[in-house]
DNA sequence: TTACCGTATCGACGGATGTCAATATGACAC
DNA sequence: GTGTCATATTGACATCCGTCGATACGGTAA
């Protein structure tokens, strides 16, 4: 019940003038991605596939609530996939949200300037 | 002095485990991105091209230090050009510095999952 | 049931940051 | 020179947010 839509926007903010609230959906989305654990979690659940959140614990040298609280932020952004297995809690990339972001920076094929 | 280089990453968070130092990079490069505000410059700068500061206090709503403000902070990331042309301050996209976060998003191509 | 374990939530603290009023800087016109 | 205008900087304030210890929740096993 978290999962912002970023309704408007999205030809890339580089095509036209963002809204007001389109504006604040994005820089929700990025907001999300600003924080150096929550890169490194997104990285290593990539790398590893399905993971489970014990394993997520201990190489960042985070407590456990903190790391708990980020998987949280990142699952419900839509950027990771909870799933509990007895007591265990399994995450997972959804990519699919990835590119909204991306879409976001796109505008312009990046033209050598002058 | 305050363009950041992003040394380390950047076949995509998603394709190898982020080290503390590169994802510290790619974290403050997103903080940039993570203001409403400077989306909304941005959005605006590349609509218009290059822009007169003086077109940009008013239509956002926000007092003319925070608008200066928030140009300092999207030209100091090597996401804006500032030009000063007599007393006014021009301003146009950097867009090559938009690739980098675009690459650090890609890691793969979104498969339609499941 | 009780005991233990993995995970999530709560509450508080501290540092970062967006904001504005006041002021400074620097350029043009006179 | 003085005055005015556009922009940048300063300083202070309030809010947001990452962090942790303590605790609660939920599952498994005896």
């Amino acid at each position: 019940m978290d999962v912002q839509p970023i309704t408007a926007c999205c030809d890339g903010l580089l095509a036209a003038p963002l809204s007001e609230a389109a504006a604040e959906d994005l820089a929700d989305a990025f907001k999300v991605m600003a924080d150096p654990v929550r890169l490194r979690l997104l990285s290593i659940v990539a790398a590893e596939g399905e993971t489970c959140a014990c394993n997520l614990t201990t190489p960042l040298g985070k407590s456990q609530p903190t790391i708990s609280h980020h998987l949280s932020v990142l699952t419900d952004a839509g950027l990771l996939r909870r799933e509990k297995r007895g007591k265990w809690a399994w995450y997972s990339v959804a990519p699919e949200r990835f590119a909204v972001l991306r879409d976001a920076l796109a505008g312009e094929p990046v033209p050598a300037h002058q």
